[in-house]
RNA sequence: GCGGGUGUGGUGAAAUUGGUAGACACGCUAGACUUAGGAUCUAGUGCCGCGAGGCUUGGGGGUUCGAGUCCCUCCACCCGCACCA
């Protein structure tokens, strides 16, 4: 029989699914392990080849750690809010809901079509309201909370209130506006809803404003996905920063936990380097400027008296080289200190700045911008007056949102200063030179009063200590870590469970939960920049006799009091979902809880978690800290979700594009659909092809779908090409043939690029599969090498696994005899070859290497061959060894050649024995200045004296040596000897 | 711009700790078997050189008996940058 995988891997599918063997418990004698993927989102393309890379290693590692006796976890699931579904149901007016359905039915085919372990009884979907119930519920747990900075953790509001009754806020700073300050009596004398809006500068999840895209034109708030050079994607109309009420997360209140979290993780330092980045913390100072009383001509605001600017530095020591002040446009007080004659002016900076996403703000440096506002503040020890400018190279989230300009020390600030003709102060003597800032921290600073002759560590330390003692600055630590924003004005995501009664925000009680996410017809944005469901006025209003939607306990019920509440009408942020669905697959038919205490404390921490380094930075930090919150709060036992991070690269595609010569006329509008215009990388939204042919000549166009119609040299011939038109249209204008050896051709530029259902460059699996079955396809993909490299995928060497799993067969069973397996007893050469398989396996599996397992399993089965071993006692631990791989064939071979009872999921690991791998004589390279000359043989426990005076005495050594006397004889132990002359 | 990663034959790659660079495959060349080959098997295959030999891990420099691996520097490409997930 020979190697039918078609009939070999449905059989098998069948059977497992048949005997449920994939379910797992939550009990067991065995050891526990948990192996978790990040679960996909379900896109309208289907799953692509880039997908099961990560997925097949971690189903090999949990296949594995079953062999080895553990109760392994492994569940599979989606995330299933999004974005895309939304966008495609304005589009096509297809309901997100039914498409979201349609693409997780085609993912789950997908994935089996691979073979994965999953247990599918325990999969879990974001959009499921049995789900995102739960997800509200967390919510609720970070709305009714804060956190105790001298506790360093969540605790209920209720404990807060508790302490402002007592003793006011004394002991506790208000996260979100550290200037109010109140006693008990005030406390208690403040109306409830004075003080829910102090408590929301408390809360962990709380409302307040932030920029965003707004499109007049299409009346809606865009993501900046949405946004593409300057312009709304769709519709190319202009976009402007517009500030919102929005809801957020208090993430910066575990920014140190979530540092120092860090260190007992098993990342890469890689991971653990990016997430230490984007929390950036900074030590330094805030230090006050006061406003100069000159000019008096102030068009705004009145008596700006003892106001001052607030700027963070981390160079304190530079003080004495400020040479102006930098505000961001949107800082708040740059109206108030914006004289009459610069209003005109500063007015159109501020509308420029509008325009410019802050990527463009922070990027592009070599354009300097800014507007000088009139005002000027007094240097606090000088006396000098200084300049205060507004520029987009500062932003608004960081720090105070304003800075103090040393041009001698900073790039940017030099830059500037140089732009606008600034007079630069030298702090640094000779090291400043004038043609650029001197930004390292070496040598002393200079011209600087009593920090003169310091190193710049000591005059940090004495500029701080002289700052506070004055009362002009504070010591501060900062974070580049920014409060995570909650709300999106969208439809296809989580409700928030809040009811506004007096434009106040509480709580729904959990008997209130889910609040369902309600039918719609039409993603029409509501007014001002509000979400879908603002439309929905049925759904938006509600009675407050209602007693199901109770509210929450900690605060004076508005529910039975006549009238109506106003739902929430933004929707939670795609990430919300993923930020805890690892806990819902131990427990994922849980009614009452998001998972019992029980199942969390049995399963624990994810042992292996598997995913690309694209979530280093947004997810991965979010399910920290919503762990950390759970953990707080007491409703789980650990405090960090993923123990051991492994990150999978990119699976590519390539793409192709030609230059256009001209538009033929007429054709463009028919068949535009067929082509997206990229010019430099930049896409160009394609209604505007269609309706203006806005490409001229040499115009980058990608020819979607291309990988199926180039050649190896990355040309389209024409008969490709006549191909084309038949299954996708023709391309509207002139090809320019070339022409070689009588064929006619286009040659096309090759680009590497993300795989994406835009980028027309999408493969899927399934095609693999039915060609050459998924063992070959799992196998080859963790042939393409190391699992954490990214690579454009192709199928060249596809032959090769698949010829050695041909190979692999004929050793258990015969095109024309059928099984060939003998009881006949190993030599010692087979035992070696397979020995040294269990052990290079167990290693590679353990530290990832699922490229190099291949190999291995590869040379075995190529020496078994050589041997023409056929023996039982050799090929039942191969067999077991394959069987995370290409878990399809072990089974065949197993339960069908080898007739074993059972599963070979459920075999046992083979233990390898050290006896059959130690070998009796090693060949040294040997080496005569470092350049390998000659081998040579040694007994494994021959000595170094032994080695050296058959090495000097060997013929060819001596040759090379040239009769020059020797200096030194390194000898590595089974590695290699030099003979240094 | 900032942060992170990657760079080794014609191609994907291996070299786990500073110790024989190119394992294992693809492709290619030649051959065997065959009615046939997109099956299978055998041999060869980093580059230069007739050869002895020399050269070779993105470029340049350094440390070392010895560097793909460590240090400095430069270059190219990929990923992320806070409302894509």
């Amino acid at each position: 029989m020979e190697y039918n995988f078609t009939e070999i891997e449905k059989k098998w599918k069948q059977y497992w699914a048949d005997n449920k063997v994939y379910k797992v418990a939550n009990g067991s004698e065995k050891p526990k392990c948990y192996v978790l993927d990040m679960f996909p989102y379900p896109s309208g393309a289907g799953l692509h080849v880039g997908h099961p890379l990560g997925y097949i290693a971690s189903d090999i590692y949990s296949r594995y750690k079953r062999l080895k006796g553990y109760n392994v976890l492994h569940p599979m699931g989606f995330d299933a809010f999004g974005l895309p579904a939304e966008q495609y149901a304005i589009e096509t007016g297809q309901h997100p809901a039914k498409t979201t359905e349609d693409n997780i039915k085609r993912y789950k085919e997908q994935l089996d079509n691979i073979g994965f372990c999953y247990d599918w009884s325990r999969e879990v979907r974001t959009s499921d309201p049995k789900y995102y119930k739960w997800t509200q519920w967390i919510f609720l747990q970070l709305f009714e909370s804060w956190y105790d900075r001298s506790s360093q953790k969540a605790r209920p509001i209720s404990d807060l209130i508790s302490i402002f009754d007592a003793s006011g806020n004394g002991e506790h700073t208000s996260p979100g506006d550290e200037h109010l300050s109140f006693n008990a009596a005030e406390w208690q004398q403040m109306s409830s809803k004075e003080q829910r809006s102090v408590l929301m500068t408390y809360r962990i999840a709380y409302q307040g404003y932030a920029d965003v895209w707004w499109c007049e034109a299409l009346g809606t708030v865009l993501a900046n996905d949405e946004v593409v050079n300057g312009v709304s994607e769709r519709g190319g109309h202009p976009v402007e920063r517009k500030r919102m009420r929005q809801w957020f997360l208090r993430i910066t209140e575990y920014a140190e936990r979530l540092l120092s979290g860090l260190e007992g993780l098993d990342w890469t330092d890689a991971m653990k380097e990016m997430q230490r980045n984007w929390i950036g913390k900074s030590s330094g100072a805030v230090v006050k400027f006061g406003l100069s009383k000159q000019p008096t001509s102030l068009s705004f605001g009145e008596g700006r008296g003892e106001a001052s600017i607030s700027v963070f530095t981390t160079r304190p020591d530079t003080i004495f080289g400020v040479d102006f002040m930098v505000l961001a446009p949107e800082h708040e007080l740059v109206d108030s200190i914006t004289t009459k004659e610069q209003a005109a002016k500063i007015e159109e900076y501020k509308r420029y700045v509008k325009s410019r996403s802050e990527r463009e703000r922070i990027s592009e440096v070599k354009q300097v911008t800014g507007c000088f506002t009139g005002s000027y503040v007094v240097h606090p020890f000088t006396g000098k007056e200084i300049p205060v400018w507004i520029s987009e190279y500062v932003l608004a989230g960081y720090g105070t949102g304003a800075i103090m300009a040393v041009p001698a020390g900073d790039e940017r600030d030099n830059a500037f200063a140089k732009h606008f003709n600034i007079p630069i102060t030298n702090i640094f003597g000779d090291r400043y030179t004038g043609e650029s800032a001197y930004s390292e921290k070496a040598g002393t600073i200079e011209n600087s009063e009593f920090l003169s002759g310091m190193k710049v560590a000591e005059a940090i330390e004495t500029a701080i200590e002289v700052l506070e003692e004055k009362g002009i600055g504070v010591r501060k630590v900062n974070y580049r870590l920014r409060d995570a924003g909650f709300s999106r004005q969208r439809y296809w995501g989580e409700p928030f469970p809040i009811t506004y009664v007096d434009e106040v925000a509480y709580g729904v009680g959990e008997d209130g939960l889910p609040v369902e996410l309600p039918y719609v017809d039409s993603y029409k944005p509501g007014p001002e920049g509000q979400g879908p469901l603002a439309n929905i006025t049925d759904w938006v209003k509600i009675k407050l006799d209602n007693t199901t939607q109770d509210v929450d306990s900690t605060s004076p019920s508005p529910w039975g009091r006549a009238g109506e509440g106003l739902r929430e009408t933004n929707t939670m942020p795609g990430y919300a979902g993923s930020s805890w669905y690892f806990l819902r697959y131990m427990d994922p038919g849980n009614d009452n809880e998001f998972a019992s205490r029980a199942a969390t404390d049995y399963w624990q921490q994810v042992d292996l978690y598997v995913g690309g380094t694209e979530h280093a930075v947004g997810h991965l930090l979010y399910a920290r800290m919503w762990t950390k919150v759970l953990h707080d709060l007491g409703h789980i036992g650990f405090d960090e979700p993923f123990k051991k991070l492994l990150n999978q690269g990119m699976i590519q595609g390539k793409s192709y594009f030609f230059k256009t010569v001209k538009p033929l006329e007429g054709v463009a509008e028919s068949n535009s659909s067929s082509f997206i215009i990229s010019s430099n990388k930049k896409r160009v939204a394609y209604e505007q092809f269609a309706t203006e042919k806005a490409f001229t000549e040499n115009t980058s166009l990608r020819l979607r779908y291309g990988q199926e119609y180039v050649d190896t040299n990355g040309r389209l011939t024409y008969d490709s090409y006549q191909r084309y038109i038949g299954e996708h249209g023709a391309l509207p204008f002139e090809i320019l043939w070339d022409k070689e050896g009588g064929q006619q051709f286009v040659q096309l530029k090759e680009e590497v690029e993300k795989m994406s259902k835009s980028k027309y460059n999408v493969v899927n699996p399934d095609d693999i599969v039915a060609q050459y079955g998924a063992d070959t396809f799992r196998m080859y993909e963790m042939f393409l090498g190391p699992i954490d490299v990214s690579k454009p995928w192709d199928t060249k060497g596809i032959e090769g696994v698949h010829r050695f799993l041909k190979k692999l067969w004929r050793l258990y069973s015969d095109e024309s005899q059928g099984i060939v397996l003998v009881d006949d007893v190993a030599t010692e050469d087979e035992l070696r070859i397979v020995h040294k398989t269990i052990k290079k396996i167990g290693e590679d599996i353990e530290r990832f290497s699922f490229n190099t397992s291949v190999s291995q399993l590869m040379i075995c089965v190529n020496e078994l061959s050589s041997l023409g071993c056929h023996k039982r006692a050799v090929l039942e631990p191969l067999v077991i060894l394959l069987s995370p791989f290409a878990p399809h064939i072990a089974e065949e071979i197993w339960q069908g050649c080898l007739k074993q009872e059972g599963s070979v999921l459920d075999a046992a690991f083979p233990e390898y024995n050290e006896a059959y791998l130690t070998e009796s004589s090693i060949k040294y390279p040997v080496a005569i200045n470092g350049k390998r000359r000659v081998d040579m043989d040694f007994a494994a426990d021959a000595t170094k004296d032994v080695i050296e005076t058959a090495v000097l005495a060997d013929a060819t050594v001596q040759k090379w040596m040239d009769g020059k006397p020797m200096r030194k004889f390194i000898f590595v132990s089974g590695k290699m000897i030099n003979v240094v002359v």
